[in-house]
DNA sequence: TTAATATATAATAATTTGCTTATATAAGCA
DNA sequence: TGCTTATATAAGCAAATTATTATATATTAA
C-alpha cells in the first residue's frame, strides 16, 4: 500500500468534485478508457457546455488531462496527480461503467465521432 | 472483503454528503468515538444550529444515529448503514482525527459538558 | 476561402447550500 | 415553578453551483 493520508481540506474538497453523478461517472469512465467531449455529450445526453464545464472542474484540479487529436479533444484520467490514489480507492467500490461505452459502439455513435 | 458496489446516484449522494470538511471531520471523528453536539461546537468553533444542520444531513441518510444521554445527545456512526462499508472505504484514507478530542480534553472541555 | 464540426468560454438564470438569527423543546437544577 | 443548558428547527440571506444560451476558437473538408 502506498498509503500517505490526504489532508482534511483536500480530501473534502475531491469528495465535493465527485459528490456529482455526472462527473464521478465520467471519472469512472476514464479510469477504463479515454474519452473525447461528445462522446460524453452523447452518453449523459446533456448539452455540450455543460460536459465542458465538468471537464474543467475535473482538470483545474488535475484529475484528468486533455490531448488533442485533430479536430477531437480526448480526455483520459492523470495518473501523476497528487490525488489519484485517493480517487482510485473510491472509484474502485463503484460498479464497472464500460456499458455505456458499449452502448455507444451499438448506436454507431462512438465511431462515427471518435 | 464484503464489497457490494454501490449504486452511482447512490455515491454521488454520499460523496457530495462528504464533500464538506466540517462532515466528513465530523464522520471521521465519529468513526472512533462517539461525540456530542457541544463537543462539536467547541471542535470546530462554530454556531450551535450550524453543527446542529450538519448532523441532521447525516442522520438524514442514516449515517450516523443519536441517542439521548439526560441533557446531551450523542451521536454515532450507524454500522448498519447500506452505506457504510463505501464510507469506510474513505474514512480510512483519512488523517486520524483523534487530536482533536485529546485537544478538548486538555482544555477540559470535554469533560465539563460530557 | 467558406462551411461544418468539436470544443471552450462567458454571461445569465435557477437552484442549492451553508450560515445566521430567532425561536421552540426538553432536561436538569435552584 | 422558573431558570439554565443542550439541542433542534424555521426563516432569511449570501455565496456557490449547475445548466442554459450565446459566442469564440480551432480543425477539417469542400
Amino acid at each position: 500500500m502506498t498509503k500517505t493520508t490526504i489532508e482534511m481540506e483536500k480530501a473534502a474538497m475531491i469528495l465535493k468534485l465527485l459528490g456529482d453523478k455526472t462527473r464521478l461517472t465520467m471519472v469512472k469512465i476514464l479510469d477504463d478508457s479515454d474519452c473525447c467531449v461528445c462522446e460524453f455529450v452523447e452518453i449523459f445526453q446533456t448539452s455540450q457546455p455543460s460536459i465542458s464545464q465538468h471537464l474543467r472542474k475535473l482538470r483545474d484540479v488535475g484529475l484528468v488531462k486533455e490531448e488533442r487529436k485533430g479536430q477531437w479533444i480526448f480526455y483520459s484520467i492523470n495518473k501523476d496527480n497528487e490525488y489519484y490514489s485517493f480517487v482510485e480507492s473510491v472509484l474502485k467500490q463503484l460498479p464497472d461503467q464500460g456499458y455505456k461505452l458499449r452502448e455507444l459502439e451499438k448506436n454507431g455513435t462512438r465511431i462515427t465521432c471518435c
